[in-house]
RNA sequence: CGGGCUGUGGCGCAGUGGUUAGCGCGCUCGGUUCGGGACCGAGAGGCCGGGAGUUCAAAUCUCCCCAGCCCGACCA
């Protein structure tokens, strides 16, 4: 009725803004390109950071926190970041009324900062590694913006390690790239492709970037983490050397990784459908809501019949209760649905006196008569099947979009009537990337690892021999 | 930064020159309801984005400005 939302055949991208308003995770802040993230939404922001913050303390990281402001002249002193970052600095020129000497860059990423003060705690190979992570916000400039995917503010994690060998630090970053695919996998129900961004995408200061990349269900990808093996440029911009065991002078090798509230939005687009947000059970604030459905004359042993089941689930699943009587269960319904609840509880006088309740699943709406005593056993095994059935249906989707295609013109009509990913070799230069980009909007998504030599493709737009083998995708 | 659209009660909209600006949803109060977004009755709530102009008369016409969204180029 009132909350409609746009069917996404219709509109997607009306589809997408409608979930995110009408389920509340979100409202349009005063300023343009800014959002409130509001309660429905930030609890999944606090359930998704809680699963990484384990994940990096369970991979030795610790956290800590870097100032908001940087001064300007240190996003300066890497060449290649400045060239990437100073378009989207918002700068601070004043303070206390007064015009500052020197301007502050509010934070695109923190780099230059942590390496600022990296070099005051490195010395040694003893002080090495040095896996921080930090929790922040940031502030980029974007022409266009989108709720959640793309904010001028937004929330995000950032890892900054250092490390004595330039092998360490690969392998870190492999780690955390591995970290975020599984927590896109088992708590996102979202599975991903891991591999390189080619050397026109990847991060601005970045030796290589690694990219976890997932396909939405209009079938463009999203880049949904990142983690930079950053070599030793930043020390060298920053000076930071240590001695070695055999006493010699080195500079420190370094990583950095991130993923944002982007999260929240690539979520949504993976699973949710035209009735609303559809949450993966390990990522969902609430597991169970229980309706009970009552007259006014059996309101009292209804609602009591409910109380005790929800005293019962709430030991053991994240349980809320809608017992109220302004609203019909109808209308408790829906709102169920929309916020993307993956498991409801109906229950009413029939189910009183059978001494069950009806188990509706949010995925795909089945309904199943359970025996009181049998509840938490099914709703164990519900929450497992949800997670599991939400990801194998991203992983199917995504493997009947993923084409192959072996010359060009396949590679354009595949884009333009099918869509999705398309795999192909690539010679490696940026000047065919360049031309299929201009020519087709598609852009290099991720060289797959483990996949790289092209095997024995060719290049798809000049033919010469392939040198990787690409997975390209018109991309958010 | 280009293109499009839109600014009118909290939200969605109607109102293209003429008393007192309407409707739906929501909100408040009372009552009846309650197994897929219930209903009845009574209320509260608006200097129509801002400024200037045209006119006897402007939400409505003109000009300027501002803001937002969507679509593109750039980006997590």
């Amino acid at each position: 009725m009132a909350e409609k939302i746009t069917p996404k055949e219709q509109n997607y991208s009306q589809w997408y803004v409608d979930i995110v308003l009408k389920a509340k995770l979100a409202d349009y802040a005063p300023v343009k390109g800014c959002m409130v993230i509001r309660p429905r939404g930030f609890a999944i922001w606090e359930m998704m950071k809680s699963a990484l913050d384990n994940m990096f303390k369970e991979t030795g990281h610790q956290n800590a926190y870097f100032p908001l402001l940087i001064p300007d002249s240190f996003l300066k002193k890497e060449a290649e970041h400045v060239k990437g970052f100073s378009p989207e600095l918002a700068v601070v020129t004043h303070g206390g009324g007064e015009k500052l000497e020197e301007p502050l860059a509010i934070r695109p990423t923190s780099e230059t900062i942590i390496w600022s003060m990296y070099k005051k705690w490195i010395q040694s190979y003893r002080d090495l590694p040095l896996l921080i992570n930090q929790w922040a916000n940031i502030v980029r400039w974007e022409k266009r913006t989108r709720l959640f995917l793309r904010t001028t503010e937004f929330l995000w994690q950032e890892g900054h390690t250092a490390h004595a060998s330039e092998a360490e630090a690969e392998e870190e970053t492999l780690r955390m790239l591995m970290v975020y695919k599984k927590f896109a996998e088992e708590f996102m129900a979202l599975p991903v492709l891991t591999g390189m961004k080619s050397e026109s995408e990847k991060f601005a200061g970045a030796v290589q970037t690694y990219t976890i990349e997932a396909m939405m269900q209009d079938k463009r990808a999203l880049q949904t983490g990142t983690s930079h093996n950053l070599g030793q440029n930043f020390a060298r911009a920053f000076d930071v050397t240590y001695q070695t065991q055999d006493g010699n002078l080195d500079y420190v090798w370094a990583t950095s990784w991130g993923v944002s509230t982007r999260l929240i939005g690539a979520l949504i687009m993976a699973h949710s459908d035209n009735r609303g947000l559809v949450l993966p059970p390990n990522l969902a604030p609430t597991e169970v809501l229980i309706i009970p459905i009552f007259q006014n004359r059996n309101k009292a042993e209804v609602i009591g019949y409910t109380r005790r089941l929800y005293e019962q689930l709430r030991q053991e699943f994240r349980t809320e209760i809608d017992d109220g009587d302004q609203n019909s269960p109808g209308w408790k319904f829906s709102e169920a649905e929309l916020r993307g609840i993956p498991v409801r509880i109906e229950a009413g006088p029939r189910e009183l006196n059978k001494n069950q309740a009806v188990l509706v699943r949010r995925d795909t709406g089945e309904k199943l008569n359970v025996p009181a005593d049998e509840l938490k056993a099914k709703i164990k095994e519900l929450i497992r099947d949800i997670q599991n059935t939400l990801f194998h249906r991203a992983l199917t989707f995504r493997k009947e979009n993923t084409h192959q295609a072996s010359d060009y013109s396949s590679f354009k009509e595949i884009l333009e009537s099918r869509a999705g990913f398309i795999e192909c070799g690539w010679c490696g230069s940026p000047e065919c990337e360049a031309k299929i980009k201009e020519e087709t909007k598609a852009t290099i998504r991720v060289l797959p690892l483990g996949r790289n030599g092209g095997d024995d493709k060719s290049c798809i737009y000049c033919g010469a021999k392939a040198k990787e083998l690409a997975v390209f995708a018109k991309a958010y």
